[in-house]
DNA sequence: CGCTTGCCTGGAGTGCACTCCAAGGTCATA
DNA sequence: TATGACCTTGGAGTGCACTCCAGGCAAGCG
């Protein structure tokens, strides 16, 4: 029913990112080197999306394998992971990828940063305070077609 | 910066829909003949959009003037802004005008409706959850990028 | 060796939700 | 009564985020 994510993302495992310590990532495997189609099914995008991802510059050159093929990274899965968090923020792609080309530029870009994930927390807020008003329109129609089966002041609006 | 919606509406005067008692509406006028322009300066919708609204079946079709231009109820307004707050659920249009057919099909279908908003408010308290998830992340990251101008331990993931 | 499966590329196509256009009719004000 | 702002229509165009396609390479298996 929804539009924008979480449409279908399997078993996108969770990972603390960029937190204290430096965790070592508890990925599915083990290892370090994953094909395209096992990152598809990590992370709950499709091989397609995940080339195009790295052609619009959302993410850094992919390492690749003797023959060319894509090898991500527990370092690409976490981007992955983050990138999937700000989408479902709402924020559209371009400015994903403008987060992504600060991060490449280097440390002078912390504030930059900074102030991007900062202006994003506030629409999250403001995101969660209109969906909470929704819900309470929500929970008052539900209640309305509940408490009658049947009209029981004609259709108000509707 | 979002995509999906809530850009620019100015003064969406949030009226209650549907309660309990029949609530006159304060809108900012106290008649009930608005033209297009009007209701799109008061719900932050383009007049365009307005009318392909009408066009795709979201809005039953909206009273004329003698000279067949729109005027707008407060019925229509009301509906407006449930449109709004389904809108901002990620509920696809398709879907809100499924809605309008079964609003359009009288009171047979009142447990249909019930059912529809049900699922939208599993959808919306999933969302709300996601969007708790994804704020903890940027919290974090803020911090991380809060804490010292410099790098404390490196890049981890960006 | 042939077959299947998986991956590669650039570019074209899709679906959604608007958004705009052209050509014309209407309305309020000077 | 004329000027300009506003309204009408069907249909075409836009931007975003994918999504798919054609044509081809590479690895594993019977």
């Amino acid at each position: 029913m929804q539009t924008t994510a979480a449409t279908t993302r399997p078993n996108a495992t969770r990972t603390d990112i960029c937190s204290g310590p430096p965790r070592r990532h508890p990925r599915p495997d083990g290892q370090d080197r994953y094909t395209i189609s096992e990152v598809a099914a990590f992370t709950g995008l499709s091989a397609h999306t995940l080339r195009w991802y790295e052609r619009i510059g959302l993410m850094s050159h992919i390492d690749r394998s003797h023959t060319g093929q894509r090898r991500y990274s527990n370092r690409d899965l976490d981007w992955l992971d983050l990138v999937g968090k700000l989408r479902l923020t709402g924020m559209p792609v371009a400015d994903m990828v403008r987060y992504a080309e600060l991060v490449r530029e280097g440390e002078s870009t912390y504030s930059d940063r900074r102030e991007l994930l900062e202006a994003t927390r506030r629409d999250v807020l403001a995101r969660i305070a209109e969906l909470q008003d929704t819900l309470a329109v929500l929970d008052r129609k539900i209640s309305f077609y509940g408490d009658a089966g049947r009209a029981r002041e004609g259709e108000r609006t509707r």
